[in-house]
RNA sequence: GCCGAUGUAGUUUAGUGGUAAAACAGAUGCAUGGUAAGCAUCAGAUGACAGUUCAAUUCUGUCCUUCGGCACCA
């Protein structure tokens, strides 16, 4: 998802330099025809067709030279005003304006801006002169599609960023270089998280035991947050006969992204990609009465989904999701309290890791264009949306109307996240959902002694837990809370025959008490040991020598500082016990 | 799926149309008492398949992986 960023104090010149990058290109690449060329959150870009001819990321570095070229001589940049007929002829030669010109929104006011000789349609602002676009860099290259639809033949597109002064330039570089070390994939590896083998396939992670335990940590401080307002934990298979999808309707709509799973004895499965269906079974296994609702169910469960092989990278997208998924099955009545629940597991949740306000909030609407992608009454589709609507407004999300985002069966409140290098990246979300529960035949008992069909409140805390981990790995760099930390404590004994009987009982002291040990009793020095310690990233490593043993201490050194702390061992235990306890 | 790039030991990197180099990690031995790398020895690699060539890790092609995007994302 781009954004396109309305405007800010850089966006005239970093606009300026999108159009210096047009006319450099169109000098070493007469040919070149331009798309747009519009100003993003953080820089700009520009689609450029060349026929045969290709840009690769060599060739920018000499773009670049041609544009500082031209920008030396310091053109002053025109605003020209047009009406649509001079427009017309003056870019007669470029079918690509003459396609923007005819579908301008207000085809009265047209403007263009001028530099030297190269004219490009614009609705600015600019900057006045060529020579203030000095401190620029052109990131990479890369495809595409015209307007956006993959029907449509590739563009090449350039991206870059353009700075005031040379200092925020370089300040921007130093941040990207940064993030990459954030790399949730990089860290991953050095951390010993999870990995990837070719024999078992591409987007299918394996976690290793760091990671798993990371994983169950997770899902343990989740459900636990769900159990307070009344989520009951389920297990569902991994296939499904694909009539369950038939009646959702995910089996038309997703069609080639779904695994079939097939035996020589005539199986004919799906291999789940959503787990809504299933718990929809649980439902209907028995009569309800309104006075079970709102029955909530949760689960955290392998889910497949065929993905587009471009599509999958790292932990972000992959074949094999481990979702955290769960559903109010509820009363039309219940349903603004069922959103609200959710809204603030969410927020519990997310601000426990110092994750929340790191976020914009996406009021996910129908297209209204095209009904056709839905399924549901729409007069429920109106209901849903209004009531989201408003329960958003109560909470204070501020969040973003965005038509066409809204989920197959219902609209949705998104909560969208960055991660290290900016890339946003959707978790949690709360769905509301007429239409399932009636394609289903779901019912339950009313008052009345009649029959009604519930309203199903989707809701995904943690989403997959493979993104979260993207989000979490990235957000912490790899120094992960106490609580989650895979190894929390180290010990490193001072000489391996003298203390290491003693380091022995200390770690099984701490295993009683559920802490996470380490005991490097490998032949090294103190000093070797001390630095895998803190590359690690292992929130306290503890020396063990002979002070610590006469005098039952802890003398300990927590990740990232230099000093160490000595405690008694009692003392220190209680300490980390309260922290795991109180999630820091 | 589309555009562009990529692939050398477990990891990070070097290099070459003719014996593939190193650091860290690993194994072994020695050394080792206080907070970020002790020493020595050993073992370990050119993604797969074709083609060009006397000879390919190097050039070409196809596929696969991974990366940056696009499109898709229940």
């Amino acid at each position: 998802m781009i954004n396109i960023k309305e405007s800010n104090e850089l966006s005239p010149l970093n606009h300026s330099c999108a159009h210096l990058l047009a006319q450099a290109v169109k000098n070493l690449y007469p040919k070149a025809f331009f798309w747009v060329g519009p100003v993003i959150e953080e820089g700009f870009y520009y689609d450029v067709y060349l026929g045969d001819d290709s840009i690769t990321e060599e060739d920018l570095i000499k773009i670049e030279k041609e544009m500082k070229k031209i920008a030396k001589d310091n053109k002053k940049i025109i605003k020209l005003e047009l009406n649509k007929e001079d427009a017309l002829i003056m870019f007669k030669e470029d079918p690509y304006k003459i396609d923007l010109i005819n579908n301008l929104e207000n085809p009265e006011i047209i403007t263009a801006y001028k530099q030297d000789n190269f004219i490009d349609l614009c609705k600015g602002p600019h900057v006045e002169f060529t020579k203030e676009i000095k401190y620029f860099k052109l990131l990479k290259v890369s495809g595409a599609y015209f307007k956006g639809d993959s029907k449509n033949k590739m563009l090449q597109r350039i991206y870059g960023v353009c700075f005031k002064t040379e200092e925020a330039l370089n300040e921007h570089l130093k941040f990207l270089e940064e993030a990459k070390k954030r790399d949730h994939r990089k860290i991953g590896k050095e951390l010993d998280l999870f990995c990837f083998s070719d024999l078992v396939g591409p987007g299918l992670p394996l976690f290793t035991p760091k990671g798993t335990t990371i994983k169950d940590e997770l899902q343990r401080a989740v459900e636990e947050i769900c159990r307070k307002y009344g989520f009951e934990k389920v297990s569902t298979p991994h296939l499904a006969n694909i009539k369950l999808y038939e009646i959702s309707g995910h089996a038309s709509k997703f069609s080639e992204e779904l695994f079939h799973a097939t035996s020589q004895k005539g199986h004919e499965l799906v291999m789940k990609p959503v787990q809504c269906p299933h718990q929809t079974q649980i439902f209907a296994s028995k009569i309800r009465s309104y006075r079970d609702l709102p029955i909530r169910y949760m689960e955290s469960e392998k889910q497949y989904r065929a993905e587009m092989p471009g599509a999958v990278s790292g932990l972000s997208r992959v074949y094999a999701i481990t979702c955290e998924d769960g559903h109010s099955f509820c009363t039309v009545d219940q349903v603004k309290q069922e959103v609200i629940n959710m809204v603030n597991i969410i927020k519990d949740f997310y601000s426990s890791l110092g994750l929340w306000g790191n976020h914009w909030v996406s009021l996910s609407l129908r297209d209204y264009s095209s009904p056709e992608k839905y399924i549901g009454d729409p007069k429920d589709w109106d209901l849903c949306e209004k009531m989201l609507e408003e329960v958003s407004n109560e909470l204070g999300l501020e969040a973003k109307r965005c038509e066409g985002e809204a989920a197959l069966y219902g609209p949705k409140l998104d909560f969208i996240f960055k991660d290290a290098m900016g890339r946003e990246i959707q978790i949690p979300t709360v769905q509301l959902d007429f239409a399932t529960a009636k394609r289903f035949d779901l019912t339950y008992v009313t008052k009345e002694n009649t029959k009604e069909h519930p309203v199903m409140v989707h809701r995904a805390i943690l989403g997959s837990y493979e993104r979260f981990l993207v989000l979490l790995i990235e957000h912490f760099a790899g120094a992960f809370p106490l609580w989650l930390s895979p190894v929390q404590v180290n010990i490193i004994p001072v000489n391996n025959d003298y203390h290491l009987v003693y380091c022995i009982d200390l770690k099984n002291l701490l295993l009683d008490n559920n802490i996470r040990v380490a005991l490097d009793d490998r032949n090294e020095k103190l000093g070797y040991k001390m630095r895998e310690s803190q590359t690690q990233k292992i929130p306290y490593t503890i020396i063990v020598g002979d002070r610590e043993k006469d005098n039952n201490i802890i003398s300990y050194r927590k990740y990232g500082n230099e000093d160490t702390v000595s405690v008694d061992t009692d003392k220190f235990i209680d300490t980390l016990i309260t922290a795991i306890k109180n999630k820091q």
